[in-house]
DNA sequence: CTAATCTATCTAGTAACTAGAAGGTTTAGC
DNA sequence: GCTAAACCTTCTAGTTACTAGATAGATTAG
């Protein structure tokens, strides 16, 4: 898959697939003989997840140590699992965050 | 009220306050005989707002455009109701987001 | 009265993109 | 086969939204 077609299944510009590249956040599966980057399924999922945890303010180091989520799979990786743990934490904080946001706009609506 | 206890109130840096007078989308209610700045309930609740909107990744435009809200309650301000709106449609796309989001990291939890 | 703790402004640095330039590669249509 | 459009590459520079540091004046607790 080349790069434009997976920034068009996740919804990311082509530069910000390149530039997460670059970063070595989701390197590309391969590289052809042209020098095009390659991409597979676990990229997407990879980019997809990032997509979403950065729209929700997690840093692109927090992403970074999650991925390993996708990495380390088998080995008991006790460290990530415990950062897993509390960015549930803070999904449950932005859940409710989130819901005095919507509240907050829609008494404002209301108000005008 | 000065700087530091609002934002100590709101949980912002005093830096990131100070910074949101300066781009003047919070500006202080006055500043007094020596030149601080004084905030009151109203900068408080604005503050608020932009700390959560800015956390689901409203970007400050956005903000501002919001924040109209607090400011022309009774002119029928047709034009910010729309954005208001629009915003809020966000929202509920967020929420489901952010669902999406705590299940993936969920299941790699559980999965490992 | 003095030391600690505010406050101010100004400049510079950082994170995470994002846009533009210059140039090579691939592909669709004639 | 040729050409134009639409890809792709790297590199540099710009933008947004802070964030840290330096320097200095104001306030408050002991």
């Amino acid at each position: 898959m080349n790069i434009s077609e997976v920034a068009r299944i996740v919804d990311l510009p082509v530069k910000t697939v390149r530039y997460y590249a670059d970063i070595d956040l989701v390197a590309p599966a391969s590289r052809n003989t042209n020098g095009y980057r390659q991409y597979d399924d676990t990229s997407i999922r990879k980019l997809t997840f990032i997509k979403r945890a950065r729209s929700f303010g997690f840093s692109v180091k927090e992403c970074r140590e999650l991925l390993g989520l996708y990495e380390d799979r088998n080995r008991s990786s006790t460290d990530v699992r415990a950062i897993a743990k509390e960015r549930l934490e803070d999904i449950k904080i932005k859940q409710q965050e989130l819901q005095l946001l919507h509240d907050e706009l829609n008494i404002l609506v209301k108000a005008c």
